[in-house]
DNA sequence: AACAGACTCAACCGCCTGGGG
DNA sequence: CCCCCAGGCGGTTGAGTCTGT
């Protein structure tokens, strides 16, 4: 296409796949396995890159896929994950079983942003963007002017692995009554019964299939929350007003909120795993309960 | 019917990351 | 610590298709 290639493709087939070598990439790969794509090509026959492969495999061939029409549930999700994640297509296709980070991709430039940039405006849920009422036909409507104050759209972002949960006695809120800071001790204390702090007070499971299994939907992991995106949205206000998150640029992140949320949490969401693993709504209402609770005033 | 513009999405790109030597 | 390589990622492209005139 427009750009030189990044290694010498001489004699390699491009462009669209043929039912011939899709018959022979699945073939080869139903009896090897995934892997090795630089030597698949030669082993396999295929006068193709390995990326080429491997791509066509994943977003194509991979008898998971779920072809068709995104449902609405699915829509809302990508909606959602997109206001968590940004531009992480990866991380949003791994909670939609069945569907590639390609597919996401293609559906949120061509439906969803344009949808979110038109018919959401004014909603929290989604991201603002300015609209462009000028603009031609742009497959990608929102790389178009991009805003310094953008912050979904930001590919190098920071994940946040650890979680510094306080001990309660360590917590000194700024203007809280007493009672105020003995709701969020209790809110502390509530989340560390759940889970368990290492010695330096960030947060762990007890054991790794703990950790999995308490993974929002089917593996969200705690983990996979961009904390740095929370606090550049519009939660970061919100949050800063209230006291519920706190960020330190250069200590651990102190993340503090309501009991009440917590106990959404906890006892909504996470309690019961087993029929949310499967349930798109549970983690809906999830974000639902988390962002109402977040926003009140 | 013919054409042009809009739209879709598979495929490609360069860059980044993690593992191994 | 550095280098190399394989794999993975998000951004981008353009051929094919759709739609309006």
């Amino acid at each position: 296409m427009g750009r030189s290639p990044c290694c010498s493709k001489e004699g390699l087939n491009r462009g669209a796949w043929t039912a011939h070598e899709d018959k022979i990439l699945r073939e080869y790969i139903t009896v090897h396995g995934e892997g090795r794509w630089r030597n698949l090509p030669k082993t396999a026959g295929l006068k193709r890159c390995g990326k080429s492969c491997r791509l066509r495999w994943l977003n194509y061939l991979r008898p998971d896929i779920k072809r068709g029409n995104i449902t609405s549930d699915e829509e809302e999700l990508i909606i959602r994950l997109h206001n968590l994640l940004g531009n992480r297509w990866s991380l949003i296709a791994g909670r939609l079983p069945g569907r590639t980070d390609n597919e996401i991709k293609n559906y949120w430039n061509t439906n969803l942003g344009k949808k979110v940039k038109d018919g959401h405006k004014t909603s929290s849920t989604f991201c603002r963007r300015p609209s462009n009422e000028n603009s031609t036909r742009n497959p990608m409507p929102h790389l178009a002017n991009p805003k310094p104050d953008s912050h979904l759209v930001r590919t190098k972002a920071t994940k946040c692995t650890k979680v510094f949960f306080p001990h309660p006695s360590m917590l000194q809120l700024p203007n809280k009554s007493e009672e105020e800071e003995k709701v969020v001790a209790d809110a502390v204390m509530s989340v560390q019964m759940e889970l368990t702090t290492n010695n330096n007070g960030f947060l762990s499971f007890p054991d790794e299939e703990k950790q999995l299994s308490a993974d929002m939907l089917t593996d969200f992991n705690v983990g996979d929350i961009c904390f740095s995106d929370l606090l550049d949205s519009d939660f970061n206000n919100i949050c800063n007003d209230q006291h519920l998150f706190s960020p330190c640029s250069d200590q651990p992140f102190h993340l503090v909120c309501s009991q009440e949320l917590l106990n959404n949490c906890t006892q909504t969401n996470f309690a019961d795993q087993n029929s949310a693993s499967n349930n798109l709504h549970s983690f809906i209402s999830f974000l639902d309960t988390t962002e109402e609770t977040l926003g009140k005033s």
